[in-house]
DNA sequence: CGGTAAAGTGAGTAGGGACTCAACTTGAGC
DNA sequence: GCTCAAGTTGAGTCCCTACTCACTTTACCG
């Protein structure tokens, strides 16, 4: 791959999350384009179709997000790194909305009209498929963390024995919903955050 | 009004709820005109902008919980209420994706074109407010109903002293768009409401 | 029963956005 | 330097969707 292209490549992606995060996955692929720098042709040179560069920025966070967590189950204290993950994590959703929007609301909106024309009611699963849902397997991938964290945490006995991997992932779903739409400043999302966290560590 | 003008309106309604909770809002007008039977004219006589039609929507589903939330707070028991109440508006917008949707993609998608078109990056909360982010102070009523509960679940003991209605807002929000978005079923619903349920109860 | 204003109709308008492509530019291997 | 494949460009195409309006139909009042 050329220099140029792969530079290009790059300042797409960072103007594509700049810009998915401010407006939406509604946003039109020549907002972006122009906060790139480049023309618009580029961007499809680089992503064919638009739900191409939602993927893409999509597996670049997932990926950093799996990665922080396999440092954190590697170096912290197991009696802890489960909760502070689960922070982070919140707290980088909330300020790239496309960590959540592009998984959810992006899929939904983009083949809303592919479907309403089609005539076809689709279900939501083959929409995020078709969206790259689970571009390489990264989603799943950040299960597999958060069921090593529960691991570590429960021999700290700083988890229910009751709490499994998938409880934890479906809160941090919700967290980082609320945290996205609900608007929530770092005080409320902190408040949030620590009644979670006694629901995990009391449930039984 | 005339018998078939509120027959109409009605029908728009419900059709306009299916379908926004099938597709998303990004759904098109035209589909909800079919869906309801009349023409596409008729849907913009009721309601001028597609936004209107979202707040709309957004009114009937608030009233409906402000409503179910009053009932509970004065014929149940303060012990449980707000427990119930919880339960109930999770399942309730795990049904109607517009609940939630309306109040916060809705406004989001639908906007994102005008902002992108005007090249100014609106605040979200101007999005919200210009979509009807709280008609008729809807909003501002689940929480007055969310504080009752709450008041009433601290006298019998069964919630944290240091939970407030906000508090149990936010988690509300949470719960509804991680039931919506990552798609539980009545299960993991369940689970992820129990642990949440075990954190309010023993919050500081 | 008219009469009439309210309501309904749907082809048409305007505008935006995803995506294409033929002409042009440039990085890098020789 | 020269070459040329790889890369860039942006005006243009096509399609979709929100919204309009001149005309038709209908509820309801006396």
């Amino acid at each position: 791959m050329r220099a140029d292209a792969r530079r290009n490549r790059a300042r797409i992606l960072d103007a594509a999350e700049e810009i998915f995060g401010e407006r939406g996955p509604g946003a039109s692929t020549e907002a972006i384009a122009i906060r790139a720098g480049v023309a618009i042709g580029t961007v499809f040179r680089h992503f064919p179709t638009k739900e191409d560069l939602l993927a893409a920025i999509m597996k670049r966070l997932l990926t950093e997000l799996v990665e922080h967590g396999e440092t954190l189950a590697a170096d912290g204290t197991g009696a802890t790194a489960l909760y502070e993950y689960f922070g982070y994590v919140v707290e980088r959703a909330a300020g790239a909305r496309t960590v959540v929007g592009a998984l959810r609301a992006g899929s939904e909106e983009l083949t809303a009209r592919t479907a309403a024309s089609s005539g076809v009611d689709q279900a939501a699963d083959d929409r995020s498929k078709r969206a790259g849902g689970d571009p390489l397997g990264a989603v799943g991938e950040l299960h597999g963390v958060l069921e090593t964290l529960v691991a570590k945490a429960r021999e700290a006995g700083t988890v229910g024995d009751g709490v499994t991997g998938r409880d934890v992932g479906d809160l941090l779903t919700a967290a980082c919903h609320g945290a996205l739409y609900g608007e929530w400043d770092e005080e409320r999302r902190g408040r949030a955050l620590a009644v979670m966290f006694a629901g995990l560590r009391s449930a039984r």
